[in-house]
DNA sequence: TACAAAGTGTATTTTTGTGTATGCAAAAGT
DNA sequence: ACTTTTGCATACACAAAAATACACTTTGTA
């Protein structure tokens, strides 16, 4: 039985509950949620987590707390019933590499197959900053990661710079390797790198905010 | 009968107190909790700590302190219920070599046998510094460290330098030996070493503070 | 002693999720 | 044209959980 349909008002909620899950790293409680989507009554926002629930758009936990686990990214980047990977969505990582570490996922995101193929090879990664605005990829962004350790000439990669995770296009030529930011604040400058460096993955897709 | 779940704000604390245990050396008081979880009373955090030690996450020693015990890192980092190792967390060590002796043991911290396959050979090291930050080696990571004395070339190697324990990468060609910096910053330079210098083990895995 | 810092017991308040009942407007059936 | 149904939102209430205020004891230190 495929899930039913997702109304427009289910929509606006799922929209302020990945906000929320972006912006504070946790799912919004049902009060949080009241206000953000200005209901008078927590239970209307008690309903609607209900009501996504049942529509396997919201899980949950174990221990009683509520996760977003379907939010398909297709290629159109809507929702819809295509056949899915599940992806864990690590955070804004401040400093050190990405770790699959079930305290650093803050929801499961079903990615399609046509994009993330493999299974466990992937996770998502939300952005900071805006030094690749010129490709797409704004403050905020969720990026999908395909984790390897190799990129080849041109790759928007991951790369561990300055104790951060740096998002940047990766530029190979004869005598150096250069990740270039592609932004139109003239702040942002080439990183020239010597030969050995941390990629952590190259980015496949990118999830606007 | 496995451990209970452990909720969102469990985790959140456990976060804090690791973060605190890399930070400090040693666990929060109550009241260092207290003010790191934003809590307003002392009496919170002390709660908390009796929950976590009832989750087998916490241990009180025989000396009435508190010992994280409880922190898995499998494949993925996470807490779960695979096999584990116990591997002790030596600390930061800022002169001389690492040694197991309890009085160093900050905490036993349970590793994936995926990771660390006999036990005792293996134990976790504070690391400072940034001269591996290209590497995914940052200020304040734990490594996971195998103890032996041999190691290969590339490999990432915990070595006895000006009494100091280095974490650096090994490179050897054929006049020499180098410890080589994986670093942004530039201050930090490739040590040259003559053939016989000791070695103490090779980084297996690094757990992102 | 005096004092500060630490952990914890008790009672109280706040927060949280959800149950029930109600209102109300648009859609559907007669 | 009229009921009835349906989908949403609201108000209120309640119990469980979490957090708080306050006080007390213990401990190490000057």
């Amino acid at each position: 039985m495929p899930d039913s349909q997702i109304s427009n008002k289910e929509m606006e909620a799922l929209r302020v509950i990945r906000s929320h899950l972006m912006k504070y790293g946790k799912m919004p409680s049902v009060r949080e949620l009241m206000k953000e989507l200005n209901y008078r009554s927590p239970r209307s926002a008690s309903v609607m987590i209900q009501k996504l629930i049942s529509k396997n758009i919201l899980e949950k936990k174990t221990d009683g707390s509520i996760r977003l686990i379907r939010y398909e990214v297709g290629e159109t980047g809507g929702i819809s019933q295509e056949q899915t990977v599940k992806v864990p969505l690590l955070g804004t990582v401040t400093c050190g590499l990405p770790v699959y570490a079930e305290e650093n996922i803050e929801a499961e995101i079903a990615v399609s197959t046509k994009i993330a193929r493999q299974p466990g090879k992937y996770y998502l990664l939300r952005t900071q900053g805006d030094s690749m605005n010129l490709r797409g990829i704004n403050d905020g962004d969720l990026v999908l990661v395909k984790h390897q350790e190799h990129a080849e000439n041109g790759d928007i990669v991951v790369a561990l710079i300055d104790n951060e995770v740096t998002v940047k296009e990766l530029k190979i030529n004869e005598e150096n390797v250069v990740l270039l930011p592609q932004s139109a604040n003239k702040a942002h400058t080439p990183i020239i790198l010597s030969r050995d460096f941390a990629i952590q993955g190259i980015v496949v897709s990118v999830i606007p905010l």
